[in-house]
DNA sequence: CATGAATGAGGATTCATTCAT
DNA sequence: AATGAATGAATCCTCATTCAT
């Protein structure tokens, strides 16, 4: 019992390790070598835990996908049933961004590793198309329910996360909004809503 | 004279080569002597063209960077001075992909590339940084002439360039819209102007 | 423990393998690859032990450095004080020489290396810096006692040591002096003692 | 005619060239890449004066050796029958420094260069040689004529050569005697001829 | 389970040399 | 005679992977 709790540690080095390297790296530009150096672990024991540097980048992103998946899936139940509309949207979208904050190297991670060449890309599609189908069924409900336009919702969802991961690279990456990220939100919203065009007399 | 001219066509065949690995293999994947044995030149011929792949990805970048500045620029001026308005924006987005479809995989290119880590991000951060800046100038004289709400335009041009390069992906990465870009064109205009929001009456 | 054993065995088989290159191709003629050809590991494994065949020759003058280093503090002290100073000189001369004999190879390498370029030269100062300091102690010493005319000890510590290393060269690079290296030892330092020049009665 | 005028001067580019990349990197350590760089012509160009870094630095040091040659034969013919031996022996010695003065940059060359590898030592042994030559002739000749003790002329001629070469060296590589290596080489005489023991009364 | 020395395939880079202009 | 683009062998160096301890 107490080999396993130290065969849980050491991976939990490496995962640390690699979060780090990746970090100043960038998954592309990291070997097992570095890992190994970054970790102070012997070069064999990493292969006790993974066989490449890919399966540590999984690892990873494993962790934030459970949070994730989770948030959407609790919170796009209540948003749409809501009397206030916008303001369940900007509660959800909120409670997203916390998530995003908690797993901050892991979302850069997410960010700079997604859309690159296909063998990651398997790894992180994941995330572009959960956040696309959870924003389409709430779309989906709400044309149905009458209270929005009938649009594509798929091409909407496009819109809206394309929107979204870009605004929170500029968040992560760039460090932009870092106060008023929330306020940010509610305009967001507003834009995806109303829109930008002012209605002629 | 003739010999300048040889060099050229060399260095051309190196650019060639390396399209159709980057294509393959995605940039991070690449390896000076992929290029090289894709070209069918000898090794040491690439190191009188370039020094590292990484200046291959910026010469292949370049050539495309100079003819989507000179489409944004010529055709913001005209646009928002024009009494329909719509009809202007939508006039623009569609000639912008069509340069797009002619460098297909240039933009391929460019769209799996943005965003990765540091070292080449800073040789693609133009594309979003010049897009944004059109979009946000644009959006500027349309708040000035009273045209559009006054929303946070630099926010807005955030929205507009991660939905437009989602879209992009979408259509060139995973084949979607390869008939009916057109006409989406025109509905993503629609949702950015008037929003999805029904009006209650 | 028996690793550390054995990696120890491993560093003295490269350095055996360039000491043997080294005397067939010297130096600057030799490349790391010559280096694990004639010792039979990996490539790999040359960069586990030395970063460049620099740091091969550093390893192997090092051992000798020590040595000679050792027997001339240790001898020098006594030579003066000697009442039969030639004696003692002869007998100092005559023990360096046979640590430059065990290290035969290494000296050979010392000595066809010493004075070439910059990056090399720093490496094998030390062995005439050494040499040149013992003598001038030496020098000074008889001079302060009234046995030594007053000479400028610098020049003479030259001189010596140019001259030790000519005969050297003709010894250990050029064969000569294969069987009387001792007698020609004495008559050496009768000529620096003495002078060459006969008195006019 | 002209043609062949051009030549020369292209050949004395190239040699230009490699004198001072030989004097920044040391021999061992120049390629053609190097001296062609340098020397600003085209690759081709070299191959059609030299076929190797070795002939260049064989053409440079052909040029002292002649210089060299001349000045020994000429000189030592007078010294041994002059009445003031001691005085004709600094002059010679003096006049040699002359030479070496001259062609500074080649002598250090020939410093740097000799004792290392086979195959260049072959290019430089004429230096050792022709001096030590004609200080046993000297010798001989100061011995047959009851001047000189009789001493091993040959065991002589490599103490004054290595003694010669070590001031040499101090004084072109590192700087030493700027000022009054005239003075010097007197001292350097005296030692040779008296010795410097001190005669007990 | 952890270690780290050794491996050798493979990619990066340089260099002498050729040859058409 | 001079040029310089192209060549490919040779070297340098890193990396993932194995295995005895």
């Amino acid at each position: 019992m107490r080999q396993e709790k130290r065969k849980e540690l050491t991976r939990e080095k490496i995962l640390e390790a690699a979060k780090a390297v990746f970090a100043q790296k960038g998954y592309a530009g990291t070997s097992i070598a570095d890992v190994v150096k970054k970790s102070k672990l012997a070069r064999g024991t990493f292969y006790l835990h993974f066989q490449s540097v890919e399966q540590v980048l999984n690892a990873l992103l494993q962790e934030i996908f459970i949070d994730i998946q989770r948030y959407l899936t609790d919170l796009q139940v209540e948003a749409l049933d809501h009397k206030n509309f916008k303001r369940a949207l900007s509660d959800l979208a909120k409670s997203l961004l916390s998530v995003f904050q908690n797993h901050r190297e892991t979302v850069i991670l997410l960010l700079t590793t997604m859309n690159s060449e296909p063998k990651i890309r398997a790894q992180t599609v994941w995330f572009q198309e959960l956040l696309q189908a959870t924003i389409r069924v709430m779309l989906d409900r709400g044309i149905t329910s009458g209270r929005l336009k009938k649009h594509d919702s798929e091409l909407m969802s496009f819109l809206v996360s394309g929107g979204l991961r870009e605004v929170l690279s500029q968040w992560l990456l760039f460090g932009r909004y870092n106060r008023d990220i929330e306020s940010k939100v509610d305009e967001m919203i507003s834009i995806y809503m109303n829109g930008v065009e002012l209605e002629e007399k």
